[in-house]
Parts: C-alpha cells; structure tokens; sequence
DNA sequence: TTGTATGCGTTATCAT
DNA sequence: ATGATAACGCATACAA
C-alpha cells in the first residue's frame, strides 16, 4: 500500500477531491485543462485506485464467487476457464473455493463470500448439501447460479449438460450398431446426473422393445480401478453382455482393462461408450467413443446468465441445458 | 444485501457498536450477560458482516491473488487446489485470474489485484512477461511468490521443482535400463523450465560417456496432438531411438500414440519417461513413467510462505525448490 | 465493562 | 465547471 488517497491527488493538482474522483470515473463534466492536471498529479504520485472503499461506498462490490467440489477435477478446470474468461470481459474479479465435498466447509465458504460482498455467485454444490444452504442462499438474495449438478433447488437458475439426452444418444449409437444386451456402468447411487443418464439409457432401451435388466446396471466409485473392478464381476457372470455405456470415461477405461483380461477386445468383441470425452477418451486404443458435455462452455454459459442477473434481468428462473455431442471413435468396432 | 448493520443490532440489543464490535471480534472484555444480548440480537436480525467495511477501516485485506497461464492445465488445478486449501487454513479468500499467456492481460489482472487490495499474491507469470511488471510489484512492496517458471526476477520468492534433477533421474532409469539412444521431447524453444530439464538430460548422458545429439532434442507445443506430430517426423527417421524423456507427461501421452501408428508398442518396444505426474500418467495404458513434482505441494508451499510474508516475515529472498521423485510404472517395461 | 466519537478512501448531493 | 461535505459500515482510542 503505497498510501497515495484521493485527497493527495487532489491537493497536489489544486482541485477537490470531487473533482479527481470525476475524472476517474469519466463522470460529469470537466474541463479539460484541469483534467490535465489531475492525471498529471495522478501519475506523478502513483496513486492507485482503492476499490475497497469505493465498493463501500457504492455498497457494491465487482467480486463474484465460484464454489467448486473439485478443481483438481480437469472437467472443472475447464469450466472455471470459461467462466473466468466471462468475468474478465465484465471487470469482475473471480473468488474461487474449493469444498472437496464437505457441505460445512461448503456452508463456510459461502457465508464468508457473502461477507465479502460478492455481487454473485457460480455453485456446483456438494452432494450432501442440505436444503438450509440453498434457504440462506436465498434470505440473501444475491445472484446464484448451480451448474452441473442437477436438481438442486428449483428455484436456482441452473446450467448443465442434458444427460438424459446424452445417454439416449449413446445407447441408441449402440443399439443401431445391432447391440442388444447393454449393461450401464457407474457413478454414485445417490448421484442425480447418473439418475438421468440411467433415465436415458433406459428408456431408449425401452424404446427398442427391450426391457432393461437392473442387475446389469451397476455403481463404482470415478476410478478406472473400480470400474474395472465392478465390470469383472459382471461380464465374467453374464458373458453374453455385448456392450456398455459408462457413467464416466474413466469407469469405461477400466472396464477396457477388465475385457482384455478377459480375452475380449474392446471395439472387437465389445462396444463401449463413455461419458465426458476426457484427454484420454481420444489417446486409448481403442480411443474411447464417448459423450461431450463442453465444460467451458458450460461456465461460459454460467457467467452470461449470472452477469445479466446482476443487470437486473428478473425473468422466471432459466435452465440452460446445454446439448451434448456424441463423439465417434474407435470403442464399438472400427469401420 | 440485508442492510442489517452494527448500529442495527446495537439499537436492538441495547448496546452501543462498539460493544457488538467487540462481541464480533472477541476483544476485549464484555460481560457473558450482554454478550448473550448481543449474540441473539446477532441471530435475530440475521446480520451479516461486512468485510469490505472493516478491510476498509483497517487498511486492510483478506484476499490473496492467485495468477496463472492457465487453468485449464491439470498441473496447475493440483497446484491450486494445494494453495486454495492454505488460504482456507489462514481464512483468507482466493482471487483468482487466468492471463492465458497474455502479458497485457496478465499486468491489467495485477492491477486489478492492487486496486482490491489484496494481502498477497501468487504468481505463475507469462512466458513473455516485461521487466514492468515485476517493477510495478516492487513499487507496491506487497508480498508476492513467484512459483514454476524459474528466473522469473531474483528479487522474488519463489517456489517450484527442481527441473533439474528430475530430469538426471529419468534419464537415468532409462540409462540403468540399458538404453543408449535416447531422445528429448517437448517444451517450448523459450521455456526457463525446459531449459533446466535439458541440462538433466544432458549432463547425465555426459555422465554415461553418451554424446547428445541435438536433433533428438525437439520442442513441441503442450498438447498431446503435438506432442505426437513432433515424434512422428523423429521416429520414423531415427527408428534407433529406443527411449525418450518427454517435456511432460500430456507430450509422453503423445508419443505413445505416435508409436503405436508406427507398430511401436510402449513400454516394450519403447521407453517412456514423462514429467507432472498428471492423474491421466496413471491411467493410460501402459501407465505412465513420470517424474512427480508435487503440484499440490508447491501451492501448498507458496501458500505458506506467502502467509509467513504477509505477517512480516522479512528474511532475505526464498527460493524453495521441490525434490522430484520418479514415479515408476510400466511405459519403460513391465517386471 | 461499556459508550462516544472519529476516520478509513471513496462517491454523490448540493452548492457555488 | 468545480468545491464542500456527508455518508458507506466498521474498529479503535479514549473517556466514563
């Protein structure tokens, strides 16, 4: 802090302070001789402009705030990007949080940016959150979007991917490939994307007359090891399962791992598809035909709806799905 | 914004701010009866602190800057999840800002960052970042840690990984492994880092009686797609090269694909050594050799020094420089 | 132990 | 066109 105020400015260049501030903010009428002067003063002291009170003063501020479960995760590194890149084309500075899936540290972060005075925020909440986050979200009435995870509160506006859609789309892939006994595996039971991804797969099974087995729908943990885990219990019992869509490319990596050992190759013998299109979904062999969801588009998204909340914009709450896109690689058989 | 204030909550509960002040930041001595006014008055009017107005009043800030090249690069969403979570620890709030190697954006963020006051910062700089703006930092006199990039201004602290090092440790795997034609692979022509993990590379061959040859050291963009348009041209026309060091592990991804094309398969007929240690290392198969440099560790580490610093630590300048370890897995054969 | 009064650096209202 | 001044919401020195 280099201490330099307003006030020094506006001594050194003879004016007011009224006036240095107008000249800031390119507000009112001055002429420009003393303008002059005051940018003069203004370099020569090397002032730097304290947002800090400005912000009190306005009783505004030019922060927003994201509150992730995993930066760690690249799906969310790449929606922060988007995002980011939004705030910047608005002047806003990004406050990042980081719950690792704990809602009271969750909670935590969320009050304390609410001390902070952010002007919005962007939320992936945890998965435990309890409906006492989402009430004091709102007793504060400030500008909140969730994204990714589905459901949340109704009453938040809400950007995501169609995972229904998304599912529909990659089972059907395999269904018109001639597949007929589909099994679904991963993610979470409680997770509500996989809900709707199930819900896809599902009804477009039933779609094509066939009845979906539940025993052949199957949770893991995101890890290739328990995917694969998971899967070898499964294929080795029902060997006349001939594809699977995954919850996650990851899981569907692992489920590479497990076919192979036992003698089948994927693409070959069986047809996969993922969920996500993760770097590695394009570099495996077979590279892993899967369903992208845009991730920075996703936070791109996000932040336009969250900017023209904090304008003001007062429609009916909005859920911004965003349409995924099936991606063609080599995992149901090469042609 | 509620608009509940001190004064509110001191009318209510009978008391004067100074007292609900005090109650606030557990000063001074108040009596458990008038706190417990205090407190329901708290509840009661559902007050929110406003932390603009104190970091106002006391010349002060509880936000820390984070700016980086980009988000979207996992190592960095490790790093900054390690940073995150001390700020959490010092209840501090995370800034963040994406310069996307752009040295005006880069300078218009710090800036920014100043304007708001922020207590610290830490800093990934751009590749090609001018002289300026390490003065401009200078001139503001607050505490900033410099963190990957090596040689950014010696007048730093600066925290990041011994590039050194781990590079004479991975051409050493592959040199114990009985390789002999070893190639370079990756990093761009100006990159500090790059430099430094060159001379790894080389000092070790020196040190097996081994020439280098300088057209097996290439340079590649830090992508996976260019990793493999690069090894593509140096692999069919060398096809003695049995191993390579690769710049970074999404570049070791690269290779392999490019091997494969040409009937090469990694971690038998070819040995691979990345850098990062990014998750994808573990996944790919074969999982990927690496040399770890802790991402999580170094925003982990910056943040601590960052903390010492801003509570007046003013020892001479830092340079706290990770030991590497190697990360042995199957892309130089499997036993 | 608690209250009074002042200032942090800015902006906006009202004069001039 | 420009100046004086009163907030913004809080913390603290000092008084009581």
């Amino acid at each position: 802090m280099t201490g330099v105020t307003l006030a020094d400015v506006a001594k050194r260049a003879g004016v007011s302070t009224a006036t240095v501030s107008m000249v800031l903010c390119n507000k009112g009428r001055i002429s420009s001789s003393t303008r002059e002067r005051v940018l003069k003063a203004l370099d020569e002291l090397g002032y730097v402009y304290n947002q800090t009170a400005a912000n009190l003063r306005n009783r505004s501020s030019n922060q927003v705030g994201l509150l992730l479960h995993d930066i760690t995760n690249p799906f969310y590194g790449e929606m922060t990007a988007g995002l980011s890149h939004e705030v910047e084309r608005h002047d806003r500075l990004l406050l990042l949080a980081n719950s690792e899936e704990s809602a009271e540290r969750q909670q935590k972060f969320v009050d304390s940016l609410m001390r902070n005075n952010v002007c919005g925020m962007v939320l992936c909440a945890a998965r435990e959150t309890p409906q006492s986050f989402f009430d004091s979200l709102k007793r504060r009435n400030i500008p909140a979007i969730m994204v990714v995870r589905p459901l949340s509160d109704p009453d938040f506006d809400f950007v995501g991917t169609d995972n229904f859609l998304g599912a529909q789309v990659a089972t059907e892939h395999l269904l018109k490939l001639g597949h007929r006994r589909i099994a679904f595996i991963g993610g979470s039971q409680n997770s509500g994307s996989r809900a709707q991804r199930i819900g896809g797969f599902t009804s477009k099974l039933l779609e094509y007359g066939i009845t979906p087995h539940s025993e052949w729908i199957l949770t893991s943990q995101a890890s290739q090891s328990d995917g694969a885990r998971v899967a070898q219990a499964l294929l080795t019992q029902n060997p006349l399962i001939t594809a699977a869509v995954c919850y996650q490319d990851i899981v569907a990596l692992g489920v590479m791992q497990t076919l192979r050992k036992l003698g089948r190759e994927p693409g070959r013998d069986f047809a996969l598809v993922g969920f996500d299109d993760i770097t590695e979904a394009g570099l495996v062999q077979p590279a892993l035909t899967t369903v992208s969801v845009a991730a920075k588009e996703i936070g791109r998204k996000a932040g336009e709806l969250l900017f023209s909340r904090i304008q003001g914009n007062d429609e009916p709450v909005k859920r911004i799905i965003l349409p995924p896109a099936l991606v063609v690689r080599e995992s149901c058989g090469f042609r």
